[in-house]
DNA sequence: CTGCGTGCAAAATGTTTGCAATGTG
DNA sequence: CACATTGCAAACATTTTGCACGCAG
């Protein structure tokens, strides 16, 4: 692993206040390099093979805890399944309608401005793509 | 209710082949005059009180056939929770930070032009909006 | 009449909670 | 050392499944 990217995430949780454990810092390196917007079941398996002990509770815990931080986000698309994205730079969602993958669209990807005449104070927005990925087509 | 709502709903279920039934008409009839994004279980409550028999089970195979038909849509916005929307209009979502709730936004309200420069084939898109809606603001 | 759709109960899945034990700061 | 965090198990919530019965076409 990176030194960097230990060092960066022992700030950030530093910088919210929460402790430094082992668990956390599991999460938050597999989410870090991996943009597949897993599961919590899936960050519970994948965390489990380096920590045997590990239990589903923490990791619900911990993704409830670093989500409310700001440190991740979570997604839920279109089954009724929380994903959680560590990647927190400005981007959208395309969702391959076969393989049925999740994938990151960067922010600059999509162009054009777009005007609200909602009458509603909007602070943020995400778009969701629906069609056949590269792959599929 | 009204009566052409009663026959649009008869006409919608025999072009996809579905047989008409109560519990079907009482869901789509229930989503159509209401939109609030109900959930599976918000739905079983509101047809229990027309159907005391009706079980949970049907609602669930009901929403989904009917999703599978086309004639209404899931959704799952931020908690994990699956929530049904018989409003098949171009319409995008709203978000409140405060009061939770979920608006529909027509889709006229939402100006301007995307345009994609994502390596795949985009075949429809739906824009989630985030912040204050004018009650909570 | 034929089979889809329903109701029921039980199972599978996904998530939360209570509490004692542990490890971080 | 204090307290947040963990692990475990059990509770809870949500959704799915299997099967017998009943109603729509």
């Amino acid at each position: 692993m990176a030194k960097h990217l230990r060092l960066q995430i022992e700030e950030q949780l530093r910088e919210r206040g929460l402790k430094i454990t082992p668990q956390r810092f599991a999460i938050l390196e597999h989410l870090a390099q991996n943009h597949e917007h897993p599961t919590a079941d899936e960050i519970f398996n994948a965390i489990n093979r380096q920590f045997p002990r590990a239990s589903r509770a923490t990791v619900y815990n911990t993704v409830a805890a670093l989500a409310e931080a700001g440190l991740i986000e979570t997604l839920c698309l279109d089954d009724g399944v929380i994903r959680y994205d560590a990647n927190l730079t400005a981007h959208h969602h395309f969702i391959c309608r076969r393989c049925r993958k999740i994938l990151d669209v960067p922010g600059h990807a999509v162009r054009g401005k777009l005007a609200w005449r909602a009458p509603h104070q909007v602070e943020s927005y995400e778009v969701v793509m629906r069609g056949l990925c590269r792959k599929c087509r």
